[in-house]
RNA sequence: GCCCAGAUAGCUCAGUCGGUAGAGCAGAGGACUGAAAAUCCUCGUGUCGCUGGUUCGAUUCCGGCUCUGGGCA
């Protein structure tokens, strides 16, 4: 086993990603004497708050191998992939300086991808200036802002719907404060160079569904509601990137009456099974 | 027992002034280069409750029946 390699293990939601990359961790260990740590590759488990309903990892899990980048951000800052590529190359350079192997595992597949593609070296866009853009959005509206994107960055309809208002904003905002188009700036983007084994996990879609139910209950067991609802009450009018964690939304309308508990739970059935779906296309399509 | 309102896609409902019907949600597939548990795209044949009648033609109008709400007794 060459400690320089990088193992990426990825899976849907409630695919067992945690047990299989731990039991990979102990294997390493036992057949070739060689350490290792889990790097986390799921946005939301960057975060160090709502973690049962993120599904953070057992303080047991942690003390059999040593886990990188879990609960590394607070609710009020945001993630991105840029963010996490560079957290996650300077853990992977520190273990392989001291000879261990680095397991990167997580659902966020486009995080997985960076480690093996990499991404676009685009600056960071100031807020003030997202701001003003997403207010020349709103004040001129869709048509006529896709339009001067158009002008802009003629390329980007090839890969962009006008209805995607996250990345038409996006795409605006890089060609606007940096003068070059989005479409270019992805085309410099360089490898960055690890030696990559990939791990996809993908159980047959019902057994999948039937472990989504079944972490869903088990969180339910675990205090679900109570976590949201202490969340909730220490950050009141909460809208940063903790919000998209599934059960956030859904425990709050339980909370406050507009579901019930049952609905509640089917919800949040739904929606993981919807997230679940999402990414194997991703795992399917986009990581082969 | 009587009166009223419903009965249309898996669910909630719209609609057809009579020419066999469409939204949202669910479901299926897909995209994805700095919000990714996010965001976005595509896909709609279903005895229009059952049964008679009128009509060239009924899911639509009329009658009866069944079921579900709500009201009166």
């Amino acid at each position: 086993m060459k400690t320089h390699r990088v193992v990426l293990i990825g899976g849907p939601t409630a695919s067992g990603k945690t047990a299989f990359a731990i039991r990979y961790a102990e294997k390493l260990k036992t057949l070739y004497g060689v350490d290792s740590a889990i790097i986390n590759a799921d946005s939301v488990q960057l975060y160090d708050e709502l973690k049962i309903i993120t599904a953070f990892p057992s303080a047991e899990d942690m003390e059999k191998v040593p886990h990188r980048l879990f609960g590394i951000l607070k609710p009020n800052e945001k993630p991105s992939v840029a963010f996490w590529l560079e957290e996650a190359k300077l853990e992977i350079t520190r273990l392989q300086s001291e000879g261990k192997v680095a397991i990167v595992c997580g659902g966020t597949g486009f995080y997985l991808n960076a480690i093996k593609n990499g991404i676009a070296d685009i600056p960071d866009i100031p807020s003030d200036f997202r701001q003003s853009v997403f207010e020349k959005f709103q004040s001129i509206g869709r048509d006529a802002f896709f339009e001067e994107l158009l002008r802009l960055d003629s390329e980007i309809v090839k890969t962009l719907h006008q209805n995607n208002t996250q990345r038409i904003l996006r795409a605006y905002e890089v060609a606007a404060y940096t003068g070059k188009p989005l479409t270019e700036w992805w085309r410099s983007a360089s490898s960055v160079g690890y030696d990559v084994k990939q791990i996809v996990l993908l159980p047959p879609k019902e057994e999948l569904h039937r472990r989504c139910y079944a972490r869903i209950q088990k969180m339910m067991n675990n205090g679900a509601v109570e976590e949201v609802r202490d969340f909730v009450a220490r950050y009141p009018n909460y809208n940063g990137g903790l919000c998209k964690a599934i059960g956030y939304y859904e425990i709050s309308d339980f909370l406050n009456g507009k579901l019930s508990k049952d609905e509640c739970v089917e919800q949040m059935f739904i929606h993981t099974k919807q997230y679940a779906k999402r990414q194997v296309t991703w795992f399917r399509n986009q990581m082969g």
